[in-house]
DNA sequence: GTGAAAGCGCTAACAA
DNA sequence: TTGTTAGCGCTTTCAC
């Protein structure tokens, strides 16, 4: 491998004269500059990335921790996160905790031997504890749920906002027994559009009932099995944590005959691609992956340049979809 | 920042010591062993990887360039790399072209710098000079789209038996005119199903149409806009490159008030998560991206480690998925 | 079983 | 405008 000073010796200059010409930095003659640019060429002269980062205490890397990245919503984080990324010049250093915690742990510790310059984290079920210390060695961006007391730079969707609007409108829409498949208790997404069914039950003074609000590990298998559960509790509609989540529900509707949206209507949450395709489009809140990643991204760059930051708490508005599964209106 | 000396000097030993204490390498009493460990929890010491990575000449990550990590493939893909190289001690440095040359080539250029021990690629339109320099300076593992006459290791999906099953099953369903909706010319996998469509219909007496057979990029919204072209033309069933672009057929149709499987038969590629839950399920061929994706990190990682390499060249069989969208037999 | 010296490839700071 | 020196934090080599 050709290092900085065999370029240097080629040229008859300095190994500094070499960082100069590849850095823009301090003055050099235009000549000098070229003549170095085209040896290196010549020479396929790569810099060093370990030795340049020893040096600067820089990677130009961001790592990005998700729980899940065959889930569309994440894999649309990812691209918004990669494309920002990229375009300033970063790497992301992708990793999938699987909803693992002990996964998200190894994975902070592997980050935090100065692997990359950020962090962005979707954590799962996240506790205050969890990340207090890394928090003083490494700038973190935290997203989607909210630890509290925890002072880290947050973006976030608006979970009651967008709960509150599908609610209201399948309450519109004449459905009264309206069973949830929530998250885990610990996810504050789950807990923000639980608090939203709760006020627009109360609103519409329709009785909350506990039993059919469940919680669940927000897969879709989760949503195939507690589907069942509901169902077979009476309920005449089920809001979904997520899309995917709601898809499990609509194919145990579909396997078992019960049609949507008139023995039962569904609304899911995240609109994926796949939604406005199925047999009968799902009525669901586009949170809108790609901006969060994007905005995630822009707050970290933002966080390491030092450039003003609006605000430590971001929170983004996500938008009801109405298509076809909860009825026409 | 606490570094190697401070541990050494809190333990009272040399710098030498704590490294080998944190390695395993070398001799070492367990006494003093326990006792570095110990420090280097209370001084919350990390190893700096720049630092290590200088000197050992790796960095413990692996570069994975793919083209659109939404499309439920790839993610699958990257899930599949990302577990078996957090199995084994490795990162993921994740690259999205978003199916652009020019980005692949940055991204390449970016991961040449030594920020990883080997690149995994899943090529666009790929040269045989593009990527002759950089197998001369780094591990690489290419997948899905086979370079001609570069002698890099490579994992394929076996596309003209894949291809073959689906279309033989269209015949045998009574298809006579299938209309193809291919990836870009330049993609190995979209020639291989192309010659395997040709094949059969020659083996079936069936006369080639060229003008019923269009190039793509392979996009949700191709699949939509070609499906136009193709029903125009008359076809009775199409054959889309994957079932992305199955999709937009398919919303195509819905739209149009064209029923599937009657008014025209839909066979798709890959197998995503969603196929199954269609209002007609797709057939389609499922490639298994999860395992594509620890095949390819296993490779890699012999690769590295100089352990046999069963082949240079692994070939894996998909599955034919037979569900409605082509009428039930 | 442990330590001292050297150096990985680069850049910051200062000197010329 | 260019060069010299030093050192980033670690491991390799060799000596004890």
């Amino acid at each position: 491998m050709v290092n900085i000073r065999d370029v240097a010796k080629y040229c008859g200059v300095s190994a500094m004269t070499v960082s100069r010409a590849l850095n823009n930095s301090g003055q050099i003659s235009k000549e000098t500059k070229e003549r170095i640019l085209k040896a290196c060429e010549e020479l396929g002269y790569r810099p060093n990335f370990a030795a340049r980062s020893l040096v600067t205490k820089k990677t130009n890397m961001i790592g990005l921790i998700i729980p899940d990245i065959t889930n569309q919503y994440y894999s649309q984080v990812s691209k918004g996160v990669s494309s920002y990324l990229s375009l300033h010049g970063y790497g992301l250093l992708l990793c999938n905790s699987d909803r693992k915690k002990e996964e998200e742990k190894r994975y902070l510790n592997f980050l935090s031997e100065g692997r990359v310059d950020g962090i962005i984290i979707f954590p799962v079920k996240p506790k205050k504890e969890d990340y207090e210390g890394i928090l003083k060695e490494i700038p973190l961006v935290m997203a989607d749920n909210y630890v509290d007391g925890l002072n880290a730079n947050f973006v976030g969707n608006d979970n009651y906002h967008g709960a509150s609007e599908i609610i209201r409108h399948m309450v519109k829409q004449g459905f009264k027994k309206i069973g949830v498949i929530l998250g885990p208790t610990s996810s504050s997404a789950s807990n923000e559009r639980l608090r939203a069914y709760k006020d627009v039950l109360a609103e519409n003074n329709i009785e909350y009932l506990s039993d059919i609000v469940l919680e669940s590990d927000a897969t879709f298998d989760d949503g195939f099995n507690l589907a069942k559960v509901l169902i077979e509790k009476g309920v005449d509609s089920i809001f979904a944590i997520n899309d995917t989540v709601a898809l499990g529900v609509i194919k145990y509707c579909y396997l078992n005959n019960i049609n949507i949206p008139y023995d039962i209507g569904i609304a899911g949450y995240d609109n994926i691609q796949q939604s406005s395709m199925l047999p009968v489009p799902l009525t669901t809140v586009d949170q809108n992956g790609s901006r969060m990643g994007k905005v995630v991204a822009e707050t970290m760059l933002n966080l390491l340049t030092g450039g003003a930051i609006i605000s430590k708490k971001i929170i983004l508005k996500p938008q009801l979809v109405i298509r076809k599964s909860l009825r026409e209106s």
